[in-house]
DNA sequence: ACCTGAACACCGTTCAAGT
DNA sequence: ACCTGAACACCGTTCAAGT
């Protein structure tokens, strides 16, 4: 056949189906190999599209990350010819909300907000949480997040030091708790827990069957300790009379 | 040569030499012909000792694991012949005072300890944490973990489903710093950092130069607020008079 | 019991060839 | 420009053969 006269493939058919290959049946499932199967092109037909896997698992992550919600920071850059609009000057909310005649989220309700859909959007796809947690590398989407919730904690009050610490550990929290299920990690086995070298564990062949709940328990459980934590922090730095 | 006298190979070795391949050069070089080749020996050769290569890796990540201090939760019960000193009916701190004569260490203080010293063992083998981060299976060092923090939690006054919880979150943010530098995760190229795409990352090519500072003021900062956000929950839950 | 080489069904990637 | 088959250097694992 060699070249049909309308492309078989695109970027984004290849990422769409290496996405759904992943979430299936797992990260070691996506071979250049089998995906090339599942898009009925032969193996090397994908390098017409992407210089390595490597790069196309890239596209991959940054498709997820495009769908956390990050509308709580202000108004959404546009995405053409970016300066216009620009508010990339403002110092505080004040210069943000003329600008936009949008309301200004406080820094502890927006990072809740985007918390939450960060967590959804990751757990939603955890079998490539583990390339995604690498950092944001060149991915546009995964830049524009690290601005936003920067550029808002900064626009909030917090020290740029402080304010990096913030993103840096909030990432922490939603990856490590989107990287895999707390619950599920426990044998659903009763045997495994021995009540002489475990003693502690013996409902533990439960978890599993709660897993939803656990997780999600957890998640909030730690996402309130840690805004409640950081507002203290806040108030210390600046001390309301 | 086939079989000689006293075996070239043993569990330990293998591991031990699988653990420096992954920190060297990544999870994905470790590949079984070329740990062989690093261990003097042909390929199949490991299949006498393990018998997958996800039961090395289990062994391996059950090795790191078995480098977090525990001893802060109380005494450790011996590998061996368990319940002669077992505390394992205790239902509050005086009873594991009793029993070993140790003093009962108060949960915050436990809880910073033994995650401080959970990420130093993590952070040490970072190619390593997307393995280990899917939950303790079957490997004793890691069960032994969840065992004592439940249950050190539980003496301390916490629910058994708060206990719960607090195991997990504290997972998901350990496990979260360790998987990757949040620093080291922005290239170090000042042409990546657009000022029209992305107005508040002017200064994010420098993070990778201070990756250690930067890391670690992030997860002391995020501990911190993890355990005073506990804290208020520990109050609103047992209030003093 | 513990090692070997040969073999099987896979990989990611390159490249010349086709339209 | 975009697809193909053939080829290269790899994989994890099985198995019969050796001592």
């Amino acid at each position: 056949m060699a070249r049909p006269r309308t492309p078989l493939l695109s970027r984004e058919r290849i990422v769409v189906t290496a996405l759904r290959l992943i979430d299936d049946e797992g990260l070691d499932a996506l071979s250049t190999r089998r995906l090339a199967t599942e898009l009925s092109v032969s193996g090397p037909s994908l390098y017409n599209h992407f210089a390595t896997k490597d790069e196309l698992l890239d596209a991959v992550v940054d498709s997820v990350i495009g769908e956390v919600d990050l509308s709580m920071f202000g108004p959404v850059r546009a995405a053409g010819p970016a300066g216009a609009a620009g508010s990339s000057g403002a110092l505080g909310p004040a210069g943000a909300v003329a600008a936009a005649g949008e309301a200004w989220t406080p820094w502890p309700e927006a990072l809740r907000d985007w918390a939450r859909s960060y967590r959804a959007a990751l757990a939603a796809h955890p079998n490539i949480v583990p390339v995604l947690a690498q950092g944001p590398g060149r991915r546009p989407n995964a830049l524009r997040l690290a601005d936003a919730v920067f550029g808002h904690l900064v626009e909030a009050g917090w020290p740029r030091g402080q304010a990096t610490r913030i993103g840096a550990l909030m990432r922490y929290f939603v990856t490590g708790s989107a990287l895999a299920s707390f619950a599920a990690g426990f044998p659903a086995d009763a045997e495994v827990y021995d009540a002489a070298d475990y003693p502690h564990l013996g409902e533990a062949h439960r978890l599993a069957g709660h897993r939803g709940t656990v997780d999600e328990g957890a998640f909030e459980t730690g996402l309130e300790a840690l805004l409640d934590g950081l507002a203290l922090r806040f108030e210390r730095l600046a001390p309301r009379p």
